[in-house]
DNA sequence: AACAACGGGCTTTTT
DNA sequence: GCCCGTTGTT
């Protein structure tokens, strides 16, 4: 069977099309996927080499996928030699190749946010600016859009405009601090991830024998989700398209939900400009969700006056109309849907996996993630701290950075004295003192204490240069040594898996487990690169690594559990059954986003991005009062619930199931009246039942609790370990000591002045 | 130098 | 409510 009779008409003529350039612009759940697969099976197939095409995508999941359904169009593994992948991972070996030209090792570390912003923050302090004012995070947004914008240190300080807005917010300073960051990261011959695309520019246009060779190399250009470029993505494009001209972007402009990050719509608008004679595609049928969906996604975006015009309809049936859940707090919207799906799941006989909850921010997860366990439904959270963000998986990598490049002076700090090896504050400071005055990296002066006087101990010396000479001998290895042989080596020369391996807690064990599972997977990844006749060396899987994200690496046991995740991270996605929760004001639409109407429109798309993710039904929810701050607040109904046509929705009126605060099922709900005001049901609520009692000997204000009433024997909870048993006191009064043995955590020794122990039954 | 307690800041969203 | 960095104690 010919693979295009699959598709409809606009779709076959958008993969059909073959040379010059072309914009797709597609609807959501319009195909849009399947006409970037098979227009590239369409060009193999027309005998196009597959070294010449790139094809950059949003994740690397999305690479892996596509190839594989490549594959199965045209046969045999040809997509295996497309350069395919996220614009970072792409250009991250592109400079790897070319580091030299730029003056780059070529094993260049890639900081990742936490390393950018560590180091901001190092500079901020040694210039001796307040960080109050110049905010780490604040400050990094700043540099990260000058770098998306390909503003460099110099001309960021020659422009006035730019120059002037961060004096009118009072951070005349931030000029100085990115010109400092500059320089450290490349002293620390490290790239952030916006430098992985400001650095491919620079070296494209400093070197026209290297641009020359990647335009003639990459004879046809494709990039997915346009809309969510920025402008120095949108810089590599043009100039690698500049020859041939054969480009296909293919984006919609209503799902453009990334514009804090750089994304720029102006890039189609640019397009177009750039290619005049370009022709265009408009995928314009849905084939994902039923009529209702697809219309009520409809009258919201058509509420935004910034659009590309088009008609997006479906031939699907009705379906049930949106229905939208009111609950009284956070914790009984996580019941209500909780519930709802296990409903829909034994009504229909649906699968975990056909079940999303979608949010706005990450911090929304809770409620949901304590009902779902307590129903004991299969689920998985998507974002937040993903593995390769864990400590221990953080530190384990650090060693490896160090060993491919010593320079890396944030994997230096983190590494130099974990495990414990004595090399503390003092000592360091001294260090990072000389490395200041000699302008050189801290590897520098440790590394050669003769050339560069320290004035610390010799026993201090001694354990750094035994520190030095470990990190020499890994480095030594990394570019012949087989990757799992080295890694292993490291993990347990550096003492990291004995620490971990000693700590019993629950805790320990797991971060033990996490060690285990990374080495295994390095393992896994040297086979993969065996297979591809490549070598597959530790350095080369750091890049993998920096640029991995949580949902690039799935496994087995996560498929058939209900997704949890940011609507931001869901985009791309569909599912059966849909729900959007925390519709309110201030949190969807984001209080952060209402000062202008670009920014409102912007969370918009984003309503947009999250209704269209649903295939059969939706189910949009909101709270009176919710959790924020640790504090009961209330809350109003988001202004999107009322943007969607009437004629597609259902107010529940009923908050289902029992609530579980005493003073709230008491409430009686007012028939159809939005009633402000909940917030004085704060407390109480929340607070465990359990009486306990307060121990402390000091006479605390409500005069209660002596010490005596902790005996041998009595069990106890402490903020941090949990509960435990007392197993001994020692002293008197003030400087009374209690041992006591947690089964978490083991055995401490706390102070009762200090320690906050409750008594528990 | 190491550990434990405390206080401040924070919530957009991610490669 | 949670995480991180700082402060204070041994």
């Amino acid at each position: 069977m010919d693979y295009l009779d699959g598709l409809n008409e606009s779709q076959r003529q958008a993969v059909e099309h073959i040379d010059g350039p072309m914009m797709v612009i597609a609807g959501a759940g319009s195909g849009k996927t399947r006409v970037l697969t098979y227009r590239i099976a369409h060009l193999l197939r027309q005998g196009v080499d597959s070294f010449s095409i790139l094809s950059l995508t949003f994740t690397n999941k999305a690479a892996k996928e596509m190839k594989e359904r490549i594959n199965s169009i045209v046969g045999g593994n040809e997509s295996m030699n497309i350069t395919m992948g996220t614009f970072h991972s792409v250009f991250a070996r592109i400079l790897r190749y070319n580091s030299d030209k730029l003056g780059y090792p070529s094993n260049f570390t890639i900081y990742d946010t936490q390393d950018s912003r560590s180091l901001i923050k190092t500079i901020v302090k040694e210039f001796g600016l307040d960080e109050k004012i110049y905010k780490p995070n604040a400050v990094q947004g700043r540099i990260s859009s000058a770098k998306n914008n390909l503003i460099s240190p110099a001309s960021y300080e020659a422009n006035a405009e730019i120059v002037g807005e961060d004096r009118m917010a009072k951070k005349p300073e931030i000029f100085r601090i990115y010109k400092e960051y500059a320089k450290r990261c490349f002293q620390a011959g490290a790239m952030d991830f916006d430098d992985l695309l400001y650095q491919t520019n620079v070296l494209l246009r400093d070197h026209p024998d290297v641009l020359h060779l990647y335009q003639q190399k990459f004879k046809y250009i494709l990039v997915d989700e346009y809309q969510d470029t920025n402008y120095s993505q949108y810089l590599i494009v043009k100039k690698l398209a500049a020859v041939y001209e054969n480009i296909c972007v293919v984006g919609d402009d209503a799902q453009s939900i990334y514009s804090f990050r750089g994304a720029n719509i102006e890039n189609i608008l640019n397009f177009k400009k750039d290619y005049p004679d370009f022709k265009m595609f408009k995928l314009e049928q849905n084939y994902r969700s039923t009529s209702n969906i697809v219309n009520a996604a409809n009258s919201i975006i058509k509420r935004n006056k910034d659009q590309i015009q088009k008609d997006v309809w479906t031939s699907n049936t009705e379906g049930g109309k949106i229905n939208i859940i009111r609950c009284l707090t956070d914790n009984e919207e996580g019941r209500v849907i909780t519930n709802r799906i296990f409903d829909i799941k034994q009504n229909e006989g649906a699968d975990y996996k056909d079940f999303a909850i979608l949010y706005r921010t990450n911090a929304q997860s809770r409620s949901f993630e304590e009902s779902l366990r307590k129903l004991n439904l299969p689920y998985k959270i998507y974002g937040g701290l993903s593995f390769y963000q864990r400590k221990e998986i953080k530190d384990l990598i650090a060693y490896f950075r160090l060993a491919a490049n010593p320079k890396d002076e944030e994997a230096l700090k983190r590494v130099i004295n974990y495990p414990k090896r004595g090399i503390g504050k003092t000592s360091m400071d001294s260090v990072i003192l000389t490395a200041r005055q000699y302008d050189v990296s801290l590897w520098d002066v440790i590394s050669d204490f003769n050339r560069y006087p320290v004035s610390i101990s010799s026993g201090a010396k001694n354990k750094i240069t035994q520190f030095v000479t470990k990190i020499q001998s890994y480095g030594a290895q990394m570019d012949s040594a087989p990757a799992y042989d080295l890694a292993n080596n490291i993990a347990q020369s550096s003492g990291i898996l004995k620490d971990l391996y000693d700590d019993k807690s629950p805790e320990g064990v797991t971060r033990y487990e996490n060690i285990q599972e990374l080495l295994a997977g390095i393992k896994e990844f040297s086979v993969q690169q065996e297979e591809k006749d490549e070598q597959g060396t530790l350095s080369d899987f750091l890049i993998d690594v920096a640029l991995l994200t949580d949902a690039d690496q799935e496994k087995e046991e996560d498929k058939n559990t209900i997704t949890l995740m940011t609507i931001h991270a869901s985009k791309g996605l569909e599912f059966p059954h849909v729900f959007i929760v925390g519709l309110e004001e201030n949190l969807f639409p984001s209080q952060l986003s209402l000062t202008s109407r670009t920014e409102l429109e912007e969370e918009r798309r984003l309503f947009y991005v999250a209704l269209t993710r649903a295939e059969k039904t939706c189910t949009l929810s909101y709270v009176v009062s919710r959790y924020r701050w640790g504090q009961l607040v209330t809350a109003e109904p988001s202004r999107f619930i009322d943007e969607v046509d009437k004629s597609f929705v259902n107010h529940e009126n009923e908050t289902r199931g029992r609530s579980g605060g005493r003073s709230l099922s008491g409430y009686q709900r007012p028939a159809d009246d939005r009633t402000r005001g909940f917030g004085a049901l704060g407390g109480g609520t929340k607070r465990k039942l359990k009486p306990m009692n307060q121990v402390s000997s000091t006479p605390s204000k409500s005069g209660g609790g002596t010490t005596d009433e902790l005996k041998v024997g009595y069990n106890v909870e402490h903020d941090r370990f949990g509960k435990g048993k007392v197993t001994a006191l020692v002293g008197k009064g003030s400087d009374q000591k209690a041992t006591v043995f947690f089964p978490r955590v083991g055995q401490k020794t706390l102070i009762l002045k200090f320690a906050k122990l409750t008594v528990v039954e």
